[in-house]
DNA sequence: TGTACATCAGTGAACGCGCGTTCACTGATGTAC
DNA sequence: TGTACATCAGTGAACGCGCGTTCACTGATGTAC
């Protein structure tokens, strides 16, 4: 019905360094929450008042950006899964023999992890304990995880039989190691950096197991 | 100092059905906590308040049983991984040939899950996000699994020259596996227990691909 | 370039609410005799 | 078996606090001309 006229630009449309005033505050809304989850705190367990205060706003300016903190937690997701997916596409631009492989995915992963240790520790306490929604839209992400990488294996296994479900089931226990290898590395304190290499070391072994499986690994009733 | 000359008699010396007034209260305050945890709430995110008129007392009645709420939750832990012991040891009696053990075994253990949900749905919750004190009592229960497990795995595989580390690895795979299946166990919801089954059988194919890897490892520079 | 002004991000005060913890108390439990 | 009484589990009121949300407001931003 009312036809705009007049008024302040839109959000983007002239970025100055660190953006409009209006995405400034946002992306401060975000940061102030995954800063507040470095220590004891979950994502459930934080209040609207400690992100505004972390963001230095007003309690009520929250409103401006998010309908809840449940929205703002859903957004962290999708920041958490877009830098992942974004490393894995790299990661398979660069083919390399089995071995060599497993050792360089178990190191690239965990220096991912541990660089962006804010998003990851946040997927890591809500993952199993959030509300539904976030826990669900974690879950989707690790879905699609999993189909990536079972389109990787079957990339990896030409010539070889195995069935679509197969190939995800084996997706699947890989990601599920590489959910504990995440809040293993996110445990290793600043001081200790040293016990990051045998955590590697660690992952490679299990990921050597678990191919090993693979190539003896035969379909039935396909 | 003060001798005591008469009173009341000690917790649990008199039983009669249901235990004394004291271990009632305190048994009704795990149930209620227990019983709380059904939908969105994590422990972490439950309130004392909530705890006490779950279970029918007043919230000062709390602190004849409990400090605080955490010491609770310890509580919480102790019983779930009892149980859960206890059914390994069961299992581990009746041994059978590999094919029908991994079946049996997430048989099993999908059932242990679904007949002890509270106690499961709590331990999965905090498992990644509760107190640090909780996190660290879980983590370490689930050390010891980890480890008997290995054990029980160097008595299937009598002659091979498999280390102490490789054999807790592999171990570590297994469990990762479990940690996720109890996830998904306790998502299948009651009016879709058809479910179960498909998961045990997922399940059950995960546990032979790593048993497939566990059988062609060799343990170098042992 | 300069200016009037529409927009709306951020403010600050206010609200009712549930929280954890304290305290003096009451009355059920079960022992000593 | 009966009873006086010590113990202490459970009560109910009170406290100060941080919470999420609302509202009318103010003043920075950036457009239209």
């Amino acid at each position: 019905m009312s036809v705009r006229k007049r008024g302040r630009g839109e959000d983007g449309v002239h970025d100055e360094t660190g953006g409009s005033r209006k995405s400034r505050t946002r992306q401060a809304l975000l940061d102030a929450a995954l800063d507040l989850m470095a220590g004891e705190d979950s994502f459930t367990s934080l209040s609207l008042r400690e992100v505004t205060r972390q963001a230095g706003v007003v309690p009520a300016a929250f409103y401006r950006h998010f309908p809840d903190m449940s929205s703002l937690g859903l957004e962290l997701v999708d920041e958490s899964f877009r830098a992942l997916r974004a490393m894995m596409r790299d990661a398979r631009s660069q083919p390399l023999p089995t071995e060599q492989m497993l050792r360089r995915s178990a190191e690239v992963y965990v220096h991912h992890v541990r660089n962006n240790a804010r998003h990851f520790r946040f997927v890591s306490k809500e993952f199993y304990s959030g509300s539904t929604a976030i826990r669900f839209a974690i879950r989707n992400e690790i879905r699609l995880l999993v189909s990536e990488l079972a389109t990787d294996l079957a990339l990896l296994l030409p010539g070889r039989n195995i069935t679509g479900p197969d190939l995800q089931m084996m997706a699947g226990v890989v990601v599920n190691n590489m959910v504990t290898v995440t809040s293993l590395s996110l445990d290793v304190p600043e001081d200790h950096l040293d016990e990051l290499q045998s955590l590697i070391e660690l992952s490679t072994r299990q990921l050597r197991l678990i191919f090993l499986g693979v190539s003896a690994w035969e379909s039935q009733r396909q």
